[in-house]
This record gives C-alpha cells, sequence and structure tokens, in this order.
DNA sequence: GATGAATGAGGGTTCATTCAT
DNA sequence: TATGAATGAACCCTCATTCAT
C-alpha cells in the first residue's frame, strides 16, 4: 500500500502517465521509454498490455470519450427541437468536465492525430456532434452559429489563459455564451431575418 | 524553367514546401529527408539555408506572420473603441486569409510548437491580440464573448467542414458572428447588465 | 563457445573492443558503426549498454582506473616519507601494467579528452598524484625532479620504442630512473643545496 | 590598417587561427568551418589556400618545426661528445619555446597525428633527435636516462602545473634536470658501473 | 506479469570537400 | 582572392518493436 507496487491496475496506470505526458509534451515527443520510467517498468512491460503506442492512445479515447459517444446517443433519440440542442451543450460542456485531458490532448495534436487510427473516429464524432446541433436547411449564418457555439466550448481549454477568474466561473461564462448563440441561430432563423 | 534548377530562390522554396508538408503531416512526422526529396536536392542543402529544422518554422514565423505583427501595433495605437475592436476583427480575419496554412499548422501542432522557440512569440502574441479586444474590467460574460469573437475565426480553419457552402462566404458569416458577438460584449457591458 | 554468441557479457565486450579501437586510432575516429561492427552487434545495441559513446570511455576509465586510485587512497594515509614515496611510485609503475592501454588513451587523446567529462577527473587524480609526491616547499629544482620522476613513468608508453631491449626490462630501468630522480630530489632538499 | 582585412597575409592568419584552435580543441573537434568564422571568411576561401585540412596541419608543421630539423641537422654534424648533447639539450629547450604551440598540439593529439602524413615525419624526427642523444651501446639503464632526459623537456608543456612558479624559472630547471640526466648516463657509462 | 537484450529504421546534424562564378 | 551553393558520407543517437526467458 502507499506507494509500494500496485498489482492489477498496471493498465490503468499506463494510460494516466501516458495521457498525462502526452497532453503536456505532444504524442510524438512522448517515447514509450519515458512513459516506463514514470512507471518504474520496463520498456517491454507496456508491450504486455497494448500492441502498440497508437494502441494506448486508442485505448485513452474509447475509456474516455465514451460520455461523449453517450452523449450523441442519446441526442439521436431526441427530438430536433432547441431545448434538445441547449441541452445537448449543457451535457457536452459537462463531459469535456472529465474527458479535458483527452480532448486537450486531441485538440493539440490534431496534426498527429489525423494520422492515427483514431483519427477518423474522433472525425465521426464530432460530425455527429454537430449534426445533432446544426439544421443544414437554415441559413449559412445560423450554422456558423450553431458550429461556433459547439466549438467555443472547446475554447476555455486553450483560449480562457487571457481572463481572469475562477475556472468554474469561466465555463459557466462559456457555456452561457455558446448558448446565446445556439438561441440566436434558432430564433434569427425561425423569422427568416438573416 | 520549368523544373530546371532555380536559383537564388533555394530558401524560399524551402519554407514553401516545408510549410506544405508541416501543415499536411505535423512537424515532427515531417523528415528533413523528405522535405530534401520533394526539393530534389540533399538534407544538407538545406542546413546551408537554415540552422536547424526548428529554424525553418522560426523563419516561416518570421516571414508569414508578420501581417499579424502589423495589426497588432496598429491596434496599439488606435483608441480602444468598440469600431477599433471591430475593425481588429476585420482585419484579423483578412490577414488570416494569407497566413491560414501557417495558423492551420500551428493550431494542428500545438503541441510540438510549444516546445519549439516560436511557443513563446507565438503565445505573446495571441495575448497581445487578446488584450486589444478585451477589457479586463468589464464583467466575466462579456470578456469571454470577446475572446470567443476572436477565437471563433480561427474556428474556420477545423470547424467549418461541417457545413457546405461557399469558402468566401463562409468566411464572412464567420466574421459576422465574431462582430456581433463583439458588439454583445460590448453592448451589455455599458447598460451594466451581466 | 568460441564465435558464438555469448550473453551477459555483452557490456565487457564492448568495452574491450572500444579501448582497443579508441587506443589504436583516437577517440574521435571510432564511430560505434566501427566498435558494434567488431561485435557483429547493431549500434543500437551499444545504447543498450551505455548512454553514450563519452559514457563507454567513463566506464573505462572508472573500471580500469580503480587501481590508481585505490594507489592514491593508500598514499593518502601514508607518511610523507621518502620511503612511502619510492613505494608509490614502485605501485604506480605496476599499476600502470594493467592500465596501460587506457592510460595510453589518455595520453594520446588528451586535447579530446580535455572536453569530455573525464577530463576533469583525470586532471584531479593526477594533481592528487603529484600532491603525494612534492613538497611544495621544497626548492623548485627539486619539485621538478620529483614530478619529472613521476611522469617519466608514463613515458614507457611513448617514448621508449627508440631502446632496444625486453620490455620488462625497460620497464624495470624506467623505475630506477623515476626512483633515483626521487631520491635526488629529497637528499639535495635534505642537505639545502639547490 | 588595424582590424581592417590585411591582404596577402590570409594565408599565415589561418594557419595562426588553425593552430590555436587545434591546440586548444584538439584536430577533429576543429571544424573549417570553426576556423572560418574565427576569420571572417568563407570555408571555400580556406580552400583557396590549402589543399585540404591536413594540409594545414602539415604547412604548420613545416613552417614551425623547421627549428628542429635545422637543430637536427647541426646536430649531425657534430662529434658524439657529451658536450655536444648537453648543447643539444640546450638549443632543444629554446627551440620548443617558440614551437611550443604545436608540440603541445602534437603531444595531445597523438592518436590522430598517428593517422596523419605528418605522423610519420613527426616519428623520423624524434627517432633522429633520440639517435643524436643516444648511445646505442651503452647499459640500458644509461639510455633510458638519455631518453627520459629528452622527454622530460616535453613534460614542461603538460606535467609542470602542479608546481608555482615562474615559467622562465621552471623552464630553466626542467632543462637542468635533463643536463643532469644525461650527465649522469654519461658519467656511469664511462665508470661502467650500471 | 514483466524483464533483459537486441534490432532495423530512421532521425537531425555536421563535416570536409567541390565548383561555377 | 574569394564566395555561394551544394553534395555525399558519416556521425551520434532515439525510436517503436520483438522475443526468449
Amino acid at each position: 500500500m502507499g506507494s509500494t507496487p500496485r498489482r492489477g491496475d498496471t493498465r490503468q496506470r499506463i494510460q494516466d502517465v501516458a495521457l498525462e505526458l502526452f497532453a503536456a509534451q505532444g504524442y510524438e515527443k512522448t517515447s514509450l521509454r519515458e512513459i516506463a520510467e514514470h512507471l518504474e517498468v520496463t520498456k517491454a512491460a507496456l508491450y504486455y498490455h497494448f500492441k502498440t503506442k497508437e494502441d494506448i492512445v486508442l485505448s485513452l479515447f474509447q475509456d474516455l470519450g465514451r460520455p461523449l459517444d453517450e452523449l450523441i446517443a442519446w441526442g439521436e433519440e431526441q427530438p430536433r427541437t432547441l431545448e434538445t440542442k441547449l441541452e445537448l451543450l449543457r451535457r457536452y460542456s459537462e463531459a469535456l468536465n472529465s474527458a479535458e485531458p483527452l480532448m486537450r490532448f486531441m485538440q493539440e495534436n490534431q496534426a498527429t492525430v489525423r494520422e492515427l487510427s483514431i483519427g477518423q473516429i474522433f472525425k465521426k464524432r464530432m460530425f455527429a456532434m454537430s449534426a445533432l446541433i446544426l439544421d443544414p436547411e437554415a441559413p449559412l449564418l445560423d450554422q456558423v452559429r450553431s458550429v461556433t457555439a459547439l466549438f467555443s466550448l472547446h475554447a476555455r481549454m486553450f483560449a480562457l489563459h487571457t481572463i481572469e477568474g475562477d475556472p468554474g466561473d469561466k465555463r459557466d461564462a462559456v457555456l452561457k455564451v455558446a448558448l446565446d448563440l445556439l438561441t440566436q441561430a434558432h430564433a434569427s432563423a425561425e423569422h427568416g431575418d438573416a
């Protein structure tokens, strides 16, 4: 107990350290050697738990990204009303809380991730999310508003250091801005004014 | 002419190919060998023109990023009015047109770039831009609106594939959304309603 | 057995080959590729056993130089009499026998070694040896005699090819010359004649 | 004049800088780029004056080593008396004064120099010097004394930092030790005592 | 469940050298 | 007298991966 070697949880520990390092230094810059050293294990040990380096990322994505998948699944069963969309944003913001390190990693390593197998999966997920928010019939401006609403939620991960304030408050503010944007998109669409 | 060896423009050609490949595959995944092969020169030739791989990125940043620096310089001499800020957004959107490949590269390789010498420079630039748009006295919500306005302009580089439509139109729409956000930020601040 | 892959002794074998090549061709001229080829392993294998090229030298120095360190340690515990000093020379000469390839390497690559981390260590060791032999209060001439005594032992590695004769005999002769020098240094110092 | 580009003496300046750097860092560690930069010329300029890097060393050796060659030539015409040999040592010590940087370079880069074309030349010169000092018929011990006398003069370049004192005084002391050694070698030889 | 030892491929970088101008 | 531009070879080193134990 304490700092003695835990057994059985090595896989989990690898994921933790890997995500931490991937997020901090990037995927390419983080070598398996480094991960192994942080864990005080051998590189070869990693290969007992994961087939490849890419496999680690994949596992992270599957484990930590589940909430988002569930959110999408939920969204697809709801009626396409404004209220649903607003709720989607609320839940998305919520989901980002726990998935933030993963999402930050995906954001900051887009170029790399794109070449990995998860690249496609991630892209599909984002398309699915967009599709739930978006009305392809709506005026372009409103579509842009919707997409902006969605992605402004991501902004909190890299663009909000500029502003002082309690992180929780900032999160709430970002969400409010996003909700407003979406509401605007809907309102103007309904009244037909571009 | 044509594919015969041009003289004198090698440095430029290196920059072009490098940016293209960096943007397409990421910085780490792009080897100097690859760049050299695209140019039909030796790796060593690259080193005649640039001290290191990182130096290539730096040069790109300095050469292609100048319009943004000039914009910031301009902004710092203007009065801090709403109109100035709106004009900043307009010009920023304009500047992004030519700097887009570079900016896309910076966005998609954040984790890598952060470790490079330009990391700091880029960060400073973004802070400077933010500072021009932001009123640190304003309510949090309005500050968030302002930052979102700024960064939503970036969104066009990665988040707008979801939407169909003419790229020029989309750009205009994004700009309009950004201008609206900034105007809202200002309006509510003035009337004191958070 | 024979030329079949031995296991467990690779580290040792690397050291052997490395010292051999370093001594024969110099440190800089000896590439890791060359060492690896002599051992019929990959360059990368070397890096499993040693962190850097420099590290190989360091290990050689630590492993093979130990007798000299022990000699110094011994010397530092003895009374500073002439007899101690003479015994030091005798033991030093003895120690040089096994450490000769290493010492030759150090001698012949001084310029290089000086830039390496062992440079300092080596220098310190030589200073320590000198300090044991030397009496800083003695007349300059006697100090020079003492230092010459010490370093003349080294001369056998590079200056004695000129003379014909059995290596063992030459070694003994060199030692006798050194002992004489030191005795002179002491004698004249005691009688006060410079 | 002053620090403006001198013309005509570039060859000389290359030699100066090269020797300085070779002596300070070693032959292999000193690149032509570095030499060129110190001179504020291009690498290619060096090739106008010298055919290869090795050629620079060769020229240094020929230009700065002449006094030693002349000394040997002088020695070969003298009778093989003790007095001649003592005078040889005196003149050798003198000659070392101006040739010291070169000699230090040769000493500290033996491993490298041995592979260069001057390696042979240098070796021959040392053999020639030895031959003038040595009596191959003498007892081994006396031969060793003679060689030690000669090489102890070199010791001042690397082994005398240990001792405090005015460099000139140390030089004189070293010479005296060498002369003593040679005289001893002769005396004992004459009296037949080994 | 993990290690020790090794590999093959490739990385960025530096070097001495060349040659047209 | 020199330079600008380039080359080919080699360098040290790191990586993800494998496999027998």
